[in-house]
DNA sequence: TCCATTTCTTACCATTTGGTAATTGCTGCC
DNA sequence: GGCAGCAATTACCAAATGGTAAGAAATGGA
């Protein structure tokens, strides 16, 4: 059995039990508690895993880049932001208070992901006592970081917030579609084709 | 002593209580530690609460409304968001890491504050075991509600931004500067006057 | 490999926003 | 009340961005 979740862990849920490792020990048979609860999904580029309503999943991202998306009446896109490996992913308000919320999630890119839902999270809380504290530090962690990188961007034009992005999120710059960074940025594809231009 | 805590917490410190008892009930003994924790403060409008660097307090807004903001190079300031009565303010990564940050707190009007420092809220968290957990989750909250906010701007021009922050924050668009308004939607004073006008 | 589809780029012009400066209006102080 | 200082508005032109459309490049499938 042991052997068995060795081999598990090894292949697919590894990115998790390590990235939490990072905060604190977890010992091999809350690992296996944890690794129970969630199930490995593969993504392509432009899948949704999230079409908006009620949320009741949250995601570890093992590769690739997820965003947070809303449709506008106008059928314009809207990148609120991109989330990458060894983040969790989640529309939290609609995920903690399971009110419906307009957002999508939708792959940016090729991705892989670990899925888990809100009773087996809650019922994991349960399991592994220390759990809900952790990954509550990690959650305000996360929200921290979101708002910190779009303040960032308050004040510059386009064009220093293209240069920006580069900076701040490199890694994703070069993975997703320049389409996904425009309504990120919210300027046209156009307007950051044209900026692009000028860089050069 | 009894006596003198009611007329003390009845004056300057009931909406603190007030607020926090909206979550939980708060024993009177627990009320008095937490009121022993804070001091009142008044700010008119434009003084700087929190000057950059270290930020080691906390503050509760009884009556007005701080700007969280940052001096950009060029001389400008940029408003990052706007916090009114019955919330909490400090600059959360400086606070719980006591790392330096380039943000400000600055009253944009006149105002009352409830001021705590680090060391004594963690005193505090010792007193009152489950305050600690309690303002996690009024955290949490917080840190939804100012993404939620700003992400409700994206995709939009500046018309559109300035007839949502109307609607967003009533409240708040009539008691601050127009200029802290543009600092805030990221335009210059004159366009947000053109806007203004186009509107009416 | 070729073709079809999509994405990205470029160009043109209309619209919006920024920069500078002058004017008006408001507030507080004497 | 009058004056000084600051905030807000308005106007003018330059610069940046959006909208439409067309062309170039990359992608994917037969």
């Amino acid at each position: 059995m042991v052997l068995i979740y060795r081999l598990y862990i090894c292949t697919m849920l590894t990115p998790l039990i390590s990235y939490l490792q990072l905060f604190r020990p977890i010992p091999e048979a809350d690992g296996q508690h944890i690794a129970a609860a969630f199930k490995h999904r593969v993504l392509k580029e432009g899948d949704t895993l999230f079409n908006g309503g009620i949320c009741r999943e949250r995601y570890f991202i093992c590769r690739g880049i997820l965003r947070i998306m809303v449709n506008t009446e106008d059928g314009r896109q809207v990148t609120h932001y991109f989330l990458k490996e060894n983040q969790f992913c989640t529309i939290l308000n609609s995920f903690n208070e399971q009110v419906p919320t307009g957002e999508l999630i939708q792959a940016a890119c090729d991705a892989e992901v670990l899925v888990t839902t809100r009773d087996r999270l809650l019922a994991l809380y349960d399991q592994v006592p220390y759990l809900k504290a952790l990954m509550d530090q990690i959650i305000q962690q996360a929200l921290l970081d979101k708002i910190r990188i779009r303040n960032a961007y308050l004040g510059h034009d386009a064009t220093a917030q293209y240069k920006l992005f580069l900076i701040q999120q490199p890694d994703i710059a070069t993975r997703v579609p320049i389409s996904d960074i425009a309504s990120y940025l919210g300027i046209t594809p156009q307007s950051l084709s044209r900026i692009r231009k000028n860089i050069r």
